[in-house]
DNA sequence: ATTTAAATTCATCGCTTGTTGAATTGTCAA
DNA sequence: TTGACAATTCAACAAGCGATGAATTTAAAT
């Protein structure tokens, strides 16, 4: 008689499915999405099927959409710009006394990278696709990329500086800023370069990608800030 | 007494604004809209607004939303394509019987971007950054970059295997996609190298971006497919 | 002169958007 | 046991969305 109710209304009891995690389910959801269709592409509607949650408690936990997607952004990036740290650090140890090559330079910079998307986590390479999506933007790209990652930005043209010496700025930050773009590119996952190669190549392939590039961008930077 | 009317009904006299071209308004505001905002960052309305024209008209000329996305795309892919594929074949005549060097090839890859953007047109400058956000999404890039640039990849590729033949395929598809993400970055004129370099570099620098460019890509390739 | 077609505006359709206030249910400390 | 607070659903809001049929004006063809 009386249609059953799917959908309680109120607190959940805490033993329901416990360590449901609504919060970062709506986080992941959001990575992948906005990754996949860009701020404006996802409705906070599709968002919360997407979830698995209403469509109000987005706005419960996260406020605006614009502050969410600032979260979604950022919660990554803290973790990427420690790692990239750590390896950048352990890498000029291992070199002490002598300066750091460029090589171990771009592979602290581009290994960590790697190592999230083979990870278990998938939310890691979505993570990657949005950056992708931020870093080309010219909307999100000079607020979000410039708010959280140009402090790490002036610690790896250090480092540069002092493996290429003879290089001035300049060079160095058109290098870098090619070597953004490659690895925006590579990482975005699009699925470009399978249909390029007729399937030769593989967009998850993150190994070869991965062989290739430090070599390529290694020896970009030795040729125009070497000479 | 009565309102001036500002705008009237009808077919409008052809003498009115004699090459008004409305149609081709719509394209340039499309283009410069959508490659700011994204495909879903852009309303019909909006974009109907700066082009100065009704809203029905952009159906009326160009079909439904997506089919206007494609037109506006296509548009200069043709041109870009002719002009590199010119700037490839002249530039192979002048080397022959030689094989054409490597930063020859790069050169009539990325030269003809460089001028489109330098050039009085500001079109191009927003294609550019168009090209940028359709390369770099998912959703876009795997449908329309091989529609419109695939058969240009071909040709490249072929001179590039020409060039270095110790090269195999893989080596040579993953360094013509790490060109196509430093190319896409640096010219989609964000403004991001503009802060982070503490305005050291411009974004709106192409001659400076281009001056290094060139042997920053060939030198990858060298490396990574002349071993 | 008449008819047909092209180019434009207007008004409106049904749906979707982000956001929010109110109601409901559960937890936990006093 | 009561009262404050946390977590959730529901219903609704004004605004905006893409699309389109009808009306209108002019140009071109006959």
């Amino acid at each position: 008689m009386c249609p059953r109710k799917t959908t309680k209304v109120g607190r959940p009891r805490s033993s329901d499915n416990e360590k449901s995690e609504r919060g970062e389910r709506i986080l992941n959801a959001a990575e992948e999405l906005f990754a996949l269709h860009g701020y404006d592409g996802v409705t906070l509607r599709t968002l919360a099927n997407a979830a698995g949650v209403d469509v109000a408690l987005i706005n419960y936990y996260f406020g605006p959409k614009q502050q969410l997607f600032d979260t979604v952004f950022k919660r990554r990036a803290e973790i990427l710009n420690q790692e990239r740290l750590t390896a950048l650090e352990s890498a000029q140890q291992a070199a002490a006394p002598d300066v750091i090559a460029v090589e171990k330079i771009i592979e602290a910079f581009l290994r960590p990278l790697e190592v999230a998307q083979e990870s278990d986590d998938e939310g890691w390479r979505n993570y990657c696709a949005l950056l992708a999506y931020v870093n080309n933007s010219a909307v999100w790209g000079p607020v979000l990329m410039s708010k959280h990652y140009n402090d790490l930005v002036d610690v790896f043209i250090d480092a540069l500086r002092q493996a290429l010496p003879k290089a001035d700025d300049a060079d160095l930050y058109w290098c870098y800023h090619y070597m953004s773009g490659a690895m925006s590119l590579t990482f975005a996952n699009t699925g470009r370069i399978d249909k390029m190669s007729g399937g030769l190549c593989r967009s998850d392939d993150f190994q070869a990608a991965y062989d290739r590039m430090i070599p390529f961008i290694a020896a970009g930077f030795r040729q125009v800030c070497d000479r």
